[in-house]
DNA sequence: TTCAATGATTCGAGATTATCGAACTACTGG
DNA sequence: CCAGTAGTTCGATAATCTCGAATCATTGAA
């Protein structure tokens, strides 16, 4: 198990950012994280393989969207709101106003 | 020639269109649509192909973002501004606001 | 009206990325 | 130490991206 990445503000992109958003499983992740703040990989139960939902934490967390910690068995997720805010002001908000119908 | 495919706006959807953003080259296309009001697929000299530009124009236009009218030899693409910002508030603004580095 | 030039799309191939199930790693509690 | 739970990694197949070549549509000149 390798270390997980999360880069640094100053590393993060837009387009990198939106890149990560652009996808109906993601945007239903980050919705319902800034609904209930914590979220793991299986606490989404859609019709999709474990393993394929790895990889959309992944791709959340590379793009600097979510921070993931370990928590016993558990990788436990959360937005990096405050990080977003700061780069991006007012992105997250006019995403999560209509992304309810992901949720 | 297939006529342009431009969706309605109750086909669009937000998933495609931060999908649709969240390229780079699409991303610099949008910024300076927003910008010069009017761009064709040559208008930006980037080191990318024709085809692949015409690509990513498709995907603009597919997903809402764009409108694509032809006149004369060139297709001139205009940002659906108005639809945007009537069924997404505030995106493509916080978008825009700091998508400077893609121009 | 034919011909070349311009602007862009479409096609086909190779490279990249997504999805899945299977195998594996890490941790917890008997 | 073993079984169970939570996720990741791997390998294969499917889908998408990028490019150059070929093609289509329009204009303007010979």
């Amino acid at each position: 198990m390798r270390p997980f990445y999360h880069p640094r503000c100053e590393d993060m992109s837009l387009a990198g950012v939106l890149y990560a958003l652009g996808d109906p499983v993601r945007l239903q992740i980050i919705t319902r994280l800034a609904k209930t703040g914590e979220l793991t990989c299986s606490d989404l139960d859609c019709a999709i393989a474990k393993s394929t939902m790895s990889h959309h934490f992944k791709i959340l967390r590379e793009s600097g969207l979510v921070m993931t910690r370990k928590e016993g068995t558990q990788h436990i997720n959360t937005l990096r709101r405050a990080d977003l805010d700061r780069l991006y002001p007012g992105l997250l908000a006019a995403v999560l106003h209509h992304s309810a119908q992901y949720s």
